[in-house]
DNA sequence: GCCAACGTTGGC
DNA sequence: GCCAACGTTGGC
C-alpha cells in the first residue's frame, strides 16, 4: 500500500518538537481515545507526519516519520492502547500557525479545524503537501 | 478564565 | 439502551 499522511498533536510544555529533535525521536504514548488509537493502528512505516503545538503555540512545526508501527503502549495497564515510534525528518522553515490554515479553504476539511480535540487525524496527500509548502518546504 | 465539543460513567 | 452529570481537551 502506498504512503499515508498524518498529523499528531504535542503540547509543546509537554515535548516540544525541539526535543524531539534533539532525543532523534520518540514512542508516541499516552493515547487514550478510540479514534486516535485506530489511526495509529493503521500507521505505516515510513509514513510522514506531521508535528503540531497545540496550547499556546498552535501551529504545524515540522514534519515526522514512522520508525516503528504499532504496539501495546507500555504505560497503559490495558494492552488494547498502543504507541508507535517516531522520528524527525525536518522541521519547518516557518511554522504554519492554525489561524493560517483555518483561512485556507483547501484545508477546511481536515479533522485540525473540524475536531480539535483529535490528538492524531489522517492527512489527504494534497493536504500534507499544502502545508508542507506553506511551512516553507518542497 | 471561559466555554464548546466530545468522551465516559452511572442511574434508571 | 437512554440520558444527565461530569471530566478533559483545546481554542479563544
Amino acid at each position: 500500500m502506498s504512503k499515508q499522511y498524518w498529523l499528531v498533536k504535542q503540547e509543546p510544555e509537554g515535548y516540544p518538537w525541539s526535543r524531539f529533535v534533539e532525543e532523534k525521536g520518540t514512542f508516541w504514548d499516552g493515547v487514550r481515545n478510540y479514534q486516535a488509537r485506530n489511526h495509529l493502528r493503521t500507521m505505516k512505516k515510513n509514513d510522514l507526519v506531521l508535528y503540531y503545538h497545540s496550547g499556546k503555540e498552535r501551529a504545524v512545526v515540522g514534519i515526522a516519520r514512522v520508525t516503528r508501527t504499532a504496539y501495546p503502549d507500555p504505560t497503559a495497564d490495558d494492552p488494547q492502547w498502543v504507541a508507535v515510534d517516531l522520528a524527525p525528518v525536518k522541521a519547518f522553515k516557518k511554522p504554519v500557525a492554525l489561524a493560517e490554515i483555518k483561512s485556507e479553504s483547501s484545508l477546511s476539511n481536515i479533522a485540525l479545524v473540524r475536531q480539535s480535540r483529535l490528538s492524531v487525524m489522517p492527512l489527504e496527500k494534497q493536504e500534507f503537501e499544502k502545508l508542507q509548502k506553506m511551512g516553507g518546504l518542497q
